[in-house]
RNA sequence: GACGUAAUAACUCAGUGGUAGAGUAUUGGUCUCAUAAUCCAAAUGUCGGGGGUUCAAAUCCCCCUUACGUCACCA
């Protein structure tokens, strides 16, 4: 057990926009708390992930917004990046796909599998837009419905009655990029082919591991139906271009296969950034690899890459677990970064910069685990006063207050506690093994709840034992040497929710990291605290207001 | 349409066979160390509906209703 590595993967981002509270709540707070939660153990892990920089809808915003599309993800990486390191997502390595080292490494696997024969080759017929000669993905056309006539449908599928289409179906198609008629072009792909066996094969060992019920069912399914063969090669001009490949040579490799990759060649980036050879991790039986996706991502991370990386090397290590979290809404209507609707990071840290850990834990309390939830301006307020001031901060504040107040600021030695005290140090310590079960269980939302009522015990403790009235000096400082030991568990477990909390709890103890001893807060002899200094801050209604407004 | 997920107090959710739980909101009280925060107490539910298994069902099985999600070129 102990020599366990971890490689713990959030989903790469796609670079046709900022990230938004869906992509923090439903992937990066997840893999973020797992992976602090490791490193508080002192677990050999690394966290990865990156910007998914190719495909169809980068291409488009850049022709809708008349530059190219370097451009585009250039903007959009820089500023994910730094986004995320605002909110102390824990990576250890945030990479690009547009990065050189990732496309020699998915070009390395794509003609591997080439040259095994594993793909197969079919003509097939494509819309194409003569004007800006490209072809045109599905929702790129509309036109009038066949079954309906309702003139807004894809050439994939009608929103209106749902009919699935097939190319050519769709009556007087338009290509939404030069509202002409497109025509239908003829062109060559390769596909993947997906055996029912080794399908069969994963269900099984995903069933030993316990995975997630939702994952088990889906793949099910597709034995069940059986799974058709996916494109893998792409007319676009823009992408991974395979070279080496004359027939394919102008095209371009389709995103999901390379994306998946990318967690690869982020750790092969990680390794020469750091001199360590990292790659290993994906090659020894003692790494557990750990996905957290959202659940438009469950096919390519529980079949396909386990096939393409397989057939690639069979020393790949497959996912020990896939942790899949539905979506975040927003006053219960769907964020879409296309659309521009959602409350991106970028825009929160701009207007609400003292905020950061409220939203973490709003986000971590909303969790979509299993089902969507549904994000509110009101729970953000309720979760900032009411819990993150009205119990932890005002818990830790009582205490350093008094600690001023009745000792001068020292910190009380240890001392004899009593049935009471002990009983309450008892309820402290099943929390913390709570907070234990359900984080390895990935429920983060309960594990939150979990944490925040240590400190709804510890204001119980106070107010049962009022040292404030008392003035029996050795009383009081049993008390508060009591109230400390709680304290400690709370700071060394914020860590792991609210990191900028963290520190400056750290800051008014007057402490820092080396104060911790085996992962336990040691106060020096005779030592003496800073003053208080609030840390979270109020929102009344008008500031509320004030911030609807701004996100509206 | 197929498949899946859910339905528990006013709200948000825990609770996988043994006398219905927490937080918020409500009402009453308490404290004054604390960012009018804390703490105590009260009240609130035939656990979506119907049937079945069982000594015992919110929990297992079947049917129905309602809501939501996915359904392959979308990354």
């Amino acid at each position: 057990m102990k020599n366990n590595k971890y490689i713990i993967t959030a989903a790469l981002p796609y670079t046709n926009g900022d990230i938004h509270i869906g992509h923090l709540s439903g992937v990066f707070l997840p893999a973020d708390i797992y992976n602090r939660y490791l490193k508080l153990n002192n677990k050999d892990t690394i966290f990865i992930s990156g910007s998914d920089e190719h495909g169809a809808s980068i291409l488009i915003k850049s022709i809708n917004e008349n530059k190219s599309p370097i451009d585009i993800i250039n903007k959009y990486h820089k500023k994910i990046k730094y986004n995320l390191r605002i909110f102390k997502i824990s990576l250890d390595n945030y990479f690009r796909t547009s990065n050189k080292i990732h496309k020699k490494f998915a070009l390395k696997v794509f003609y591997k599998l080439y040259k095994k024969n594993f793909f197969i080759n079919k003509d097939t017929y494509q819309y194409y837009d003569n004007i800006k000669k490209i072809f045109l993905a599905d929702r790129f056309i509309i036109g009038i419905c066949p079954i309906c006539n309702y003139n807004n449908a894809y050439s994939d599928i009608c929103d209106k009655c749902g009919t699935t289409l097939k190319i050519g179906d769709l009556i007087n198609p338009i290509s939404i990029l030069t509202k002409k008629e497109p025509i239908l072009k003829k062109t060559n792909n390769l596909f993947l082919i997906f055996k029912k066996e080794y399908i069969k094969y994963l269900y099984s060992k995903y069933k030993k591991l316990n995975f997630n019920k939702k994952i088990l069912k889906y793949i099910y399914n597709f034995i069940k139906i059986g799974i058709k063969k996916r494109s893998i090669t792409r007319d676009i001009n823009w992408g991974i271009y395979i070279k080496k490949i004359n027939k394919f040579k102008r095209k371009v490799i389709y995103v999901w296969f390379e994306a998946i990759l990318g967690y690869i060649s982020s750790t092969i980036d990680l390794s020469f950034k750091r001199n360590i050879n990292y790659i290993r991790y994906w090659k020894s039986k003692d790494t557990k690899l750990i996905n957290f996706i959202g659940k438009d991502n469950i096919v390519f991370h529980s079949i396909f890459y386990p096939i393409i990386i397989k057939n690639y090397n069979k020393n790949y290590i497959l996912p020990y677990y896939i942790n899949v979290n539905e979506f975040l809404k927003i006053n219960g209507e769907k964020i879409s970064t296309s659309k521009n609707k959602g409350i991106f990071i970028g825009k929160f840290i701009k207007y609400l910069p003292k905020y950061i850990d409220s939203l973490r834990y709003t986000l971590i309390k909303e969790m979509p685990i299993n089902k969507d939830s549904n994000f509110t301006w009101d729970k953000f307020k309720y979760h900032n006063n009411s819990e993150l001031i009205g119990i932890l901060g005002n818990y830790f504040n009582r205490i350093i207050n008094l600690i001023h107040i009745k000792l001068n600021g020292y910190i009380p030695k240890n001392k004899k506690i009593n049935k009471y005290d002990k009983y309450i140090l008892n309820k402290v310590n099943k929390n913390i093994k709570n907070i234990d079960k359900y984080i390895l269980n990935y429920n983060f939302r309960m594990a939150i709840n979990k944490f925040i009522d240590i400190s709804r015990i510890g204001n119980k403790y106070l107010s049962m034992t009022s040292p404030w009235k008392v003035k029996n000096n050795e009383y009081i400082k049993k008390i508060l040497y009591v109230s400390l030991e709680i304290l400690k568990i709370i700071i060394r477990l914020s860590y792991i929710f609210l990191p900028y909390t963290y520190k400056k709890f750290l800051k008014i103890l007057n402490i820092n990291e080396s104060n911790l001893v085996n992962n336990k807060i040691v106060f020096p002899l005779k030592h003496k605290i800073n003053k208080p200094k609030i840390i979270f801050f109020y929102i009344t209604d008008n500031f509320l207001n004030r911030i609807r407004l701004i996100f509206k």
